[in-house]
DNA sequence: CGAAGTGTTGAAGCAAATCAATTTTCGTGG
DNA sequence: CCACGAAAATTGATTTGCTTCAACACTTCG
């Protein structure tokens, strides 16, 4: 297991939570496996019978289509759930892989039951899943409406906040292991002209990319070219006490990017 | 209010739900609103202190980059939540509009707190939720990877099975009140564009569009060409005992579309 | 050291955007 | 009921962002 916990770190950034719960949670994170790069984890058609959490490394949410292309519709980073339905839906309608080796722990139904007997934990879930939603509509306005260059920009930014909530990004810069032509999968771009428009975002000095570091010289320019706005990320509570929350903090403090109105303060 | 409950006709391909529970349900839609054509329900920035809910007509979600365009992200049709987060996300990230003259209703947090202690209903609005959440990984896959005539095609398969699930589309026809303006927004694609390429349907003879009135000569053609399998919709449960579901059913029967495996049967 | 995967480059072609004008439909009031 | 104006649909001409195909270079790693 990972110290410290991945999932309390994210979620925390959506409800406030007491100390018991934070061990609840850490304490269902127990049993953790290894995962190899690129491997399924629950695939299209199954029932999975607990809910996958990961832990560490970078999986992906995709779909085959009957051409055999595969289109990426999420990242997960660290603190992300796979199957954060449960068994309502019953079968899977996506597949689940490793874009990284993971770590991956599995939570039992009973588990999930027993945890979300606890309303600050159930409210904490709920939100996570509604945090995914809003970021599945975000990125259907990327694919639909900006061109390849600020699609990519604004992914980058996504990251950024995303890691950066699970201390998994430094202040302007993470990890980006995906290839070139993952990223195409996931903006519906040909790899050739990822690469094109990567170099073009490079000359732009918008990022820089050496050996699957991403670096952002500016943070506030990128984000202004992508029109990313972190809002639909929903990162609400500042009280988390944690770097990378104030990280966070300090990217949706920069004036450009929020534009609706002061992020609501929870209660003491 | 509309007889019989639109809600109530879409939860059940969810959950099987009791008498009682439909009592329940249609109750705490007593109080519906009329809205006119194309006025924003909820905008983004708002908190809305209610639960919105579409019992009649058609609306979307949307929203608006920087650059003013807009960005069609779902259409609401009826049984469908506007905002089924509550308040646990706070703001809202995106608009909801009408498209259509809406009947709309508003149900409080207390009464959803009431609902919900039901388990039944609390386990169908969950389900309500992750399908929506499941179309908007489908249109992704839509919008990311298929050339615009099938996003078409696909778009009109989704709405005739949703539309059919609340008794609001005959077995291959169904109004269809969106401009091609609209479509446009919603698949990323020119207002031109998507003039030309409706064209080709009809032409196709795919789909027959007249009066607003969409008619799909042969629902398997039009799913095949679209690669529309509507398993991502988790429409399982077939004891609904609405001609609604029966057509459901029909479609997903169509041998050529069902895919994974057989939908599970509920307990009798 | 070789093989596979990833990144890079060039050339040609196409789907879709854009711009601009015209026709048709629709809503509304006279 | 018709006339009018606005909204929506349609068409043509031109441009462009992106795809496709193909070749090649670099990196990584067993």
């Amino acid at each position: 297991m990972l110290n410290p916990n991945v999932l309390v770190l994210k979620l925390q950034h959506g409800v406030a939570l007491t100390k018991a719960d934070r061990e609840a949670l850490d304490l269902s994170c127990a049993r953790a496996q290894r995962e190899r790069h690129r491997v399924d984890i629950i695939r299209e058609g199954d029932e999975p019978d607990a809910v996958h959490l990961v832990l560490d490394g970078l999986a992906c949410r995709y779909k085959t289509l009957s051409s055999g292309q595969r289109s990426i519709i999420a990242y997960l980073v660290p603190g992300d759930f796979c199957n954060h339905h449960g068994d309502v839906l019953g079968t899977m309608d996506h597949s689940i892989a490793t874009l990284t080796a993971c770590t991956i722990v599995q939570i039992s139904y009973k588990t999930i039951e027993y945890l979300t007997a606890n309303p600050r934990i159930a409210r904490a879930l709920w939100w996570a899943t509604l945090v995914d939603e809003s970021i599945s509509r975000e990125w259907l306005v990327n694919i639909g409406r900006r061109p390849a260059g600020q699609q990519l920009a604004h992914l980058f930014c996504e990251l950024l906040v995303r890691l950066k909530t699970v201390g998994r990004a430094q202040h302007d810069s993470y990890r980006m292991p995906m290839t070139q032509d993952e990223l195409g999968d996931s903006l519906g771009i040909s790899t050739v002209h990822v690469n094109r428009v990567l170099q073009q975002l490079r000359q732009d000095e918008l990022i820089t990319l050496q050996d699957r570091m991403l670096q952002i010289p500016d943070v506030k320019r990128l984000a202004a070219f992508a029109d990313f706005n972190p809002n639909y990320l929903h990162l609400k509570n500042r009280r988390a006490g944690h770097v990378a929350a104030a990280s966070a903090r300090a990217l949706q403090d920069s004036g450009e990017l929020v534009k609706e109105r002061a992020v609501r303060m929870p209660l003491p």
